[in-house]
DNA sequence: GTATGATTCAAACAACTGTTTGATTCATGT
DNA sequence: ACATGAATCAAACAGTTGTTTGAATCATAC
């Protein structure tokens, strides 16, 4: 009942029973999801009392959140870093389109590449956490990103001022779908019949790229020519 | 224990409870998930007993697979229908991109558009299982998909003879990827400040296409020009 | 040493999970 | 009228869930 102080002082090594919990949680997250995993597989793998988690956190809702937040607070803290670098070193001058999309995604895919530190566990799961139903998952996840999408969106309202701040959402809002996927999904929907055996991060960050800048400049819709698509282009049967 | 048959004679009328079953699960599943979801949610929601799932299904394993099988099979049906129309319309000749894309997700979408009997819900339930770590899902999800992906994955492959199939592959990822969050995404992850108010299926088709072709034709990584994009473009910090 | 408080531990808690049982109801065909 | 078997039902099943308890252990400060 006292989950709120923490490490009898504030020197580094830290109890590690904490951490060590946190990182089970993580990677038995992205294993089984939120709801398979259950507090023992949890506190057995971190070699932890089933009262461990309780005691630290308070509930396992409690551990989700902690879960995300250690590594979501340093993400969008990268992010924002590099966005900032950028604006200054433009003077005032409105970024390119490609350099804002790079800093937003790319940070996330280096994160994801970083097999060490458990950058790549934690990206996967937060692919897939995107659609999670719980209800207090999304909420908080919201919270976490509202900063980093408001800075970016803005980046790239100024970056785009000839297009409609609606449509940069929606393909902002694609964007974010696609990385999911090509983190999250690359061994999860084994569709495509053994390929994505490498799933190497190296090659995937030109892959991504290219494929997000490209959907990011295509015309927009209702302005004809490719392949005359938008309405009644398509039937069924 | 004999969940095997089913009607008492082959007549239309069907029993009904079976289907009220079936759309309770598929409407809470959207909502809370698999795991989240109890069987005596499912069976208050559907009026029936308990005991009623078991009885027509045998499992809520099966359920779930029952749920998806009798949505997907019609979804597949209807995309290698349209791509057999394409394919008997070009004499032999290889398609145009835009048409095979359109073919497969603009299904999809209108599927997703339609929510009076019930398309619409079980499309937000699709994507979102895209991502879900459950095993037995995963796979049956992936042998309902494996005709269609082959077939369309082999009529990109004869429009773009030039462009690698493994770049091929990624991109039709990144699609899927783009498509599932178009649809699931929208009223999930309200990151984008109180926006997406519509969701507004008519609108989403033309954008989302845009979007995708717009990505699948993008200068393939490594080929220098947009954003000088590709290896050590962005930096981090 | 003793005292203090953070941490760990085995055990138990009530609530809930998917599933099964055996009787009962219902519709149908003879 | 009866018989057959599908469908429904209330009740119970054994197992698991997240959480709590109170004592035991540990490190530190005096």
């Amino acid at each position: 009942m006292c989950f709120i102080m923490r490490a009898p002082s504030d020197r580094q090594p830290a109890p590690e029973t904490r951490d060590r919990i946190l990182d089970a949680a993580e990677a038995l997250f992205v294993e089984h999801g939120f709801e398979a995993t259950t507090m023992r597989m949890i506190t057995s793998r971190a070699d932890a009392n089933i009262a461990a988690v309780n005691y630290h956190f308070g509930s396992k809702d409690a551990l989700i959140q902690e879960v995300f937040r250690r590594r979501l607070t340093e993400l969008n803290r990268r992010r924002l870093a590099v966005l900032d670098r950028l604006e200054a070193e433009a003077q005032g001058a409105p970024l390119k389109p490609s350099r804002i999309v790079e800093a937003f995604f790319g940070t996330a895919l280096e994160m994801a590449a970083d097999t060490e530190h458990g950058g790549h566990t934690f990206m996967r799961l937060l692919g897939r956490t995107y659609t999670e139903p719980n209800g207090f998952v999304r909420q908080f996840l919201a919270e976490e990103y509202a900063e980093a999408v408001e800075r970016f969106l803005a980046a790239l309202y100024r970056a785009l001022p000839d297009v409609p701040r609606e449509e940069i959402l929606w393909r902002f809002h694609f964007m974010m779908g696609a990385m999911s996927y090509a983190i999250a999904g690359t061994d999860a929907l084994q569709l495509f019949a053994g390929t994505f055996d490498d799933a190497d991060p190296e090659r995937l960050l030109p892959r991504l790229m290219s494929f997000l800048l490209g959907g990011l400049r295509a015309p927009l819709p209702g302005q004809g020519v490719p392949g005359e698509n938008g309405k009644g282009a398509h039937r069924t049967q």
